[in-house]
DNA sequence: ATCAAATGCTTCGCACGCGAAACAATTCGC
DNA sequence: GCGAATTGTTTCGCGTGCGAAGCATTTGAT
């Protein structure tokens, strides 16, 4: 808080709606990849575990947690719906054993490339469809305003 | 699928770069909504349902799930609980008695009061550090983008 | 070598969040 | 007016999503 601009800000209503449509934006493109992922018969977090995998073959849970933006206790249910399903195995590594490995097993693979769209890729499908010049700005903007998010979350820290 | 513009999607750093920060704006901003919550003794959506509820009064469930863009069935597991901890109360409309309106108790009245900030107002208050010229390129171009988006969902209808 | 702190993961309890099905009240077609 | 379709809400089952507590392993301090 810190005194900060809370005087003007009421009065614009064009901040309502680039709140608004970064809500949308993010809700609709979840439901998107939901119904993708729904008609390959996984749901959406775990449309983007396997497409996080494909490409490097092994992950361990932390850093598909950080990935996914999720915590690890979450992380661990996903695994485990995935690995009753058979689409991922759990191993324990051998450098430090208290670090899971996950991997694909056959059907993960071959689920991997049933699905040849990213989970954010309808998304960046409609993203794409801006001028050049309008991605630009709002790329340009959108990490500009990310970074200032990542400053403040830091500088206050957790709780408190 | 369908067809559809495959082809040089895959070239855009910077469409990965606003997928990113949209993600990210988006978690952080609901996390930051949720410790603001909690330190008042309620989660985030029951705080959104508080601050809806406080300028007009009453709202039916199905105009309450609207406005904070969940189904009906999220929404009546939130006023459960809300009813419960007697922050709200559910009456039958005279009018249609199928419609139940949704009114603020007492102690939900004094949560309200207590509380100054809207859910949203921190990611706003963010937003409002950017440049105006920036605000209105970022709302023209979102905008824009969840129209286009809003007409594709329409176009291709829910399932299929 | 040993104990304490840190790290990686799991377990638990709770609160969303959704779709499908059920139910009640209303509206529509005739 | 009567049954069919529609609308508003709830119930159910499932899958996230989280923090706190717990456990095993590793690292650090001495």
């Amino acid at each position: 808080m810190r005194a900060a601009t809370k005087n003007q800000s009421a009065e614009q209503p064009e901040l309502d709606s680039i709140v608004e449509a970064i809500l949308y934006l993010y809700t609709e493109s979840r439901r998107i990849t939901k119904d993708l992922a729904a008609r390959h018969g996984v749901t959406g977090p775990q449309l983007a575990v396997v497409k996080m995998l494909e490409p490097v073959g092994k992950l361990s849970l932390s850093e598909l947690s950080w990935k996914i933006r999720a915590r690890n206790s979450t992380v661990t249910g996903i695994i485990d719906r995935m690995e009753r399903e058979g689409l991922v195995e759990r191993r324990r590594s051998e450098d430090d054993r208290r670090v899971i490995h996950i991997t694909l097993t056959k059907k993960g693979q071959r689920l991997a490339g049933e699905i040849p769209v990213e989970p954010v890729q309808i998304f960046r499908q409609i993203l794409a469809e801006l001028s050049p010049r309008d991605a630009a700005e709002l790329s340009r903007i959108l990490t500009r305003l990310a970074r200032r998010v990542r400053e403040l979350v830091h500088e206050k820290g957790g709780t408190e």
